[in-house]
Formats: C-alpha cells, structure tokens, sequence
DNA sequence: GTCTATACCAGGATAGAC
DNA sequence: GTCTATCCTGGTATAGAC
C-alpha cells in the first residue's frame, strides 16, 4: 500500500528512480532500433515494448505519446551528432583536422547505424521534428567551421572548395556505410563487415577524401 | 451497357487501353511522391488517391493492393538506375568516364528526387522488396564496371583505390544531393536551388571526385 | 471501368485493478 | 509504478450500384 512497497525493485535495494532511469534508457535503445528499422509511421509500441522486453503501457508511463518518444530517440541522437562536430579541430594542419574528422564519422556509423538510420529517415520525409536544429544549431556550426576551411584555402593549404558542399560530400560518404549497409552486404556478398574489413573501407574513405580536397595522405 | 458506352473517355476519341494507361502513369507517379514523403506505411492509399485526382478504389482495381503498388513504383525506380549505370562508359580516358558518371548521377539527383528518396528509404529498411535485385543483378553490374576501373588501376591511369568502395563513395556523395535536400536547403539558407546554384554544386562534386581518384579535371 | 458505402483490422492510447 | 483489458481512430480492401 505505501509508496515503496509498491515498487518491484524497492526490494533490490535499488531506488525507485534508478529503475526509471534503466527503463528509460532501455526503451530509448529499443525504440531507436525499430525506428531504423520500420520508420516512424512502421514502428508500432508493442514492438518497440516488446523489444524493450516490457508491456505496452510502460512505454506511454514513461514517454507519454509515440511522437513523444520518438522526439526523445531524435534528441538522443542529435547530442551525439553534435559530439561528433567537434572531432573537426581547427588547430594543426588541414590533413590531420580532415583525417580526423571523417575517420570520427566513419566510427559513428559503424557504432550507431541504427541512430544514423534514423537520423537519415527523419531528413528524407522532411525532417518534420528537426528542421529547427537543422537550420539553426547545424547552420550556424557549419558556417563556422566553414571559416575555418576557407582560411585554408586562402592560405593555400588546401584545393578551393565550398566549403559547406565540402561538409555535404563528407557527411555522405561516411553515412552511407550505416544508412545503406544493407546495399553494402548485397554488393559486397557479405551477411557483415569484420572490424578488419571495416578499417580498411575507412582509410580508403579517408584517402579518397583527402586526395578530394587536394591533400596527400600523411 | 455496352463496353465502350461504359468507358467516360470513348466518346474523347480515346481508346479505353490509352486511359488506363495514362491512368497507370498518373497513379505511379503520385505514389512515387507520396512514398518518398510518407514512407510505405506512412502513405495512405487515400492520400495517394487523392494526388492522383482520382478515388481510391481505382488504385486498387489497376494495381491490386498497396504492396503491389509499391513494387510497381519500385520497379520503375529501379529500371532507370540501370540506365544511369551505363553512363559509365568504359571507353576513353578515366578521368572523361568518370565526370560523365559522376553528372549523369547529379542529373538524376535533380530529375527524380522522389525517386531517389524512394529507393533510398527501401534500402535503409532492409530492402525487404529488392534486396534480390541488389544482390544478383546490382552486384554484377558492380563487378563488370570496377573491372574496368582495376585494369585503368593497374596501368597507373588513376590511383589505387577499391572499385567497389568507390563505386558507394560516388553513389553517397551523388545522391545525398536528392535524399537529403532538406537539410542542404537548411544549412544553405534557402528554400530551393536554383538550376544555376545546381549546376555550380554538380562541377564541386565532379572536381572533388575526380581529384580523390588521383585524376586532374579536364 | 468507375465510384459510394462499408466491412474489417491494426495499432495508439487509456481506465482501472493491483 | 506496473500491467490487463478495452476503446476508438484511421486505413486497407471490397461489395455492389451505376
């Protein structure tokens, strides 16, 4: 009848909010993987429950709406694509901040393709919950790191480019080892990629984009 | 009563084969663009109707079910991505064939967005409806062309580089330009690009994959 | 061949017991 | 906090008039 006894996990010696929080993150993890899979509209909360390993009405307990949850998978993911900006430094040379950056990305798709997968869904029917970030948070941070590049150029350190179409073309070829893995199997004639093989297809990207920007390989 | 006072469009002049023709075509192409902006589960016969100016119970009696339909569009979709891959032409030099490649992908960006939204969205989930073709029909296609491109390898006619990797590099950087037009137009600033702006974007693009197969532009 | 009206079902959401 | 049972909307598909 009080408020401990009614809790499963009071008896664990777990706090009734460390349970929220494993469960939370739980079907945060379990719905980013069925949003990759079937889109927002082709998810449904039973699978999703189901993947989280508990009943369907948890999940509207804890995050309310489908919409809802599905808002929370989309900020989850927007932190870490944040993170990720960062990994272009602006210190030392073009190679090495260039290098760097795409072999962060290249690591992200191979962590987080479910995340880069729902990303990427989400931008290509609209991206109805984010455009806000996308024309404020990222434009603004591209413009920056934009400078960065130009300054390059003007010092001839690097082939001129624009620099955002720079960004479009590295962001392309890093996600699309996530995003159309299932494509990449297929021609490959592989169930899967071994880490091996995986960090043999990032240096190919990388020397491809460097050599793109008009730089060799250190 | 007869078959032909029955059909609306004979007393047009019109055969009753040309308007379920041209009904057909008017049907795939408004579910090409609903598909590629809802997603299979997120579009809705109704809507698909509806932008197709006519009811809804005419999409089932051409194409059956909602599947069916989808496949049709799929299929279409998939017939002129085999005629873009003979774009590549293995005639000439690398760096001719490979800028022709590389704009004849641009083009089609341009041309059939909706297109390659759709195909796009199949692939990212799982290509439950053309895996078969990925893995047969696109993976030999692969094999022939990235022949071509090891034997312009071998002769120190471009840098080493795997055919095959690079084939996904050309493919992401080119696409992207479709699949992701929300985001370019965020980050741009702008709620569209004009044919020019697009232009500019296709040389970027060629001159950057030119360079990262070791190739100088023309 | 075309369309109105409807059967039928999947799935999001909630009431209410525990 | 957790879960069973249920409501109800929306969407595919079809029966049957024209």
């Amino acid at each position: 009848m009080t408020i401990i006894s009614a809790d499963p996990a009071a008896g664990g010696g777990r706090s009734r909010r460390a349970t929220g929080l494993r469960n939370e993150a739980a079907i945060l993890a379990a719905a980013e993987r069925v949003f990759a899979e079937r889109g927002f509209k082709g998810a449904s909360m039973s699978e999703i429950a189901a993947a989280a390993r508990m009943p369907k009405p948890n999940l509207h307990y804890y995050f309310g709406t489908k919409e809802a949850l599905y808002r929370a998978v989309l900020t989850d993911i927007l932190e870490t694509w944040l993170g990720e900006a960062n990994a272009f430094v602006p210190d030392g040379d073009p190679a090495t901040a260039l290098a760097g950056y795409v072999r962060a990305k290249m690591r992200w798709s191979r962590e987080r393709p479910h995340a880069s997968r729902v990303f990427a869904n989400e931008v290509i029917h609209g991206a109805l919950f984010i455009g806000q970030y996308l024309s404020d948070d990222l434009r603004r941070r591209v413009e920056e790191k934009g400078r960065v590049i130009e300054g390059w150029i003007r010092g001839g350190r690097m082939a001129a480019a624009d620099p955002k179409v720079l960004f479009f073309i590295l962001w392309a070829m890093t996600q699309t080892w996530a995003d159309f893995a299932v494509q990449v199997h297929a021609v490959l004639g592989v169930s899967d990629l071994s880490d091996e093989e995986y960090d043999r297809i990032t240096e190919e990207v990388v020397v491809f984009a460097l050599r793109g920007c008009g730089l060799t390989p250190a």
